[in-house]
DNA sequence: ACTGCGTGTTACCGTAAGTAACAAGCAGGT
DNA sequence: ACCTGCTTGTTACTTACGGTAACACGCAGT
């Protein structure tokens, strides 16, 4: 009968590409971002055309990986923000999770982070096609969270979406930075953050004398 | 005498530099950073090599492109955050400046914060040469006025640090987000991200039953 | 006249993305 | 047995781009 037929070749097929991204994984994480679909074919063992097939382009391809990687992290993170315990402890811990993870893998971080462009630029510039898709979905992600989790009052939609993008874009930028410099541990960044995060740039107290702040 | 001839020839191929720099201008404006070095040669009237005697490279000629903007951009946030007023009215003229920015010449900000990288990658992989160079100077600038603005006792210059990446990207993410989502007005993102800023995540209510925030 | 230097060219190389076009294995139906 | 259709795989190609070599012109100053 040819339906469980359909449903093996199906699976067949499913389990080849998860071969093929688990090949490419590999050189992404050997040669960086810029990694040539020859290079992975060559790695999984067979030759373009075959990627092609399975992917489309290239950025099929880098899209298919990346949401392998985002999916993990994202569950990383979940489970940070859903510890028991009070507010600041599980932001302080979700930011944990992300400096730890960009810290103990960075070339997945920096593949996720500055992907190559998809750059078929359909029609003029289409600025929704040029951002990182991983601080995308975070911020919504993140977002979605707020706004269930906190009580807002009226347009809490709204700032919910703009706090949960700042937000990750905080983490992302100020990451990005520490991971190049190293200027402190973990631990140090993470509670500076948090620091901002809860008010004290605001509170803060002018120097005397200068400008001001 | 030759003293002079050499000042005449030094700045002659400064502004030969210069109009270089208004032709790739105008291409990566009109086709987006993916712009190739043959378009712009044909843009500036003649071919490749030339673009390579004043650049080096492709990376050359983008840095330099991206300075003149970066700079111009930092003089605008720079008088906003020197506005007369009071500490919070000048971070949100300084977000809104960015924002405006960013809102009137979307391909230039596009161009600036998602450049080509240089992919050179000496020695394994640098992460200090993979990020968008306009953030880190932007980080880097925003918290040497911090430091030297905000008595932010011992630690302070690492606090400054941290922040200034971390408020940089907030700024940006939350535009990028904006800038392809259109959700809501200017006015009303300054505000919402003033708002984080200020510390109303901590002192927000929970949902009642929610798992809490 | 010769030298030096900056401007400009054409023609080329290497590499990478993406695409035919074709070959082989293997179901199932007649 | 034979054909049909589908998937897997190949080789060989095109196109485009970054970058470079080699050569030619113009134009100061000695």
């Amino acid at each position: 009968m040819q339906t469980s037929q359909r449903l093996d070749q199906q699976q067949a097929t499913e389990n080849r590409r998860r071969e093929l991204l688990e090949a490419a994984d590999r050189v992404v994480l050997r040669d960086g971002p810029e990694a040539s679909m020859n290079a992975i074919a060559a790695e999984a063992g067979i030759t373009k055309p075959i990627l092609y097939r399975h992917f489309g382009d290239k950025s099929g391809l880098y899209r298919a990986l990346a949401k392998r990687h985002t999916d993990a992290l994202l569950d990383n993170l979940r489970t940070a923000l859903d510890s028991r315990s009070a507010r600041r402890d599980r932001v302080e811990a979700t930011l944990d999770a992300y400096l730890t993870a960009i810290e103990a893998r960075p070339q997945v971080y920096r593949f996720l982070m500055h992907p190559t462009e998809d750059a078929d630029a359909e029609k003029g510039f289409d600025t929704r096609r040029y951002s990182a898709p991983l601080l995308r979905r975070l911020g919504e992600e993140l977002a979605k969270i707020i706004a269930e989790r906190l009580d807002l009052g009226p347009n809490g939609e709204e700032l919910a979406r703009v706090w949960g993008h700042g937000i990750v874009g905080m983490m992302h930028a100020a990451g990005d930075w520490w991971l190049a410099e190293r200027p402190c541990e973990r631990g140090q960044l993470v509670a500076h953050l948090a620091d901002l995060l809860w008010g004290r740039l605001a509170a803060a107290g002018d120097v005397p004398g200068s400008p001001g702040f």
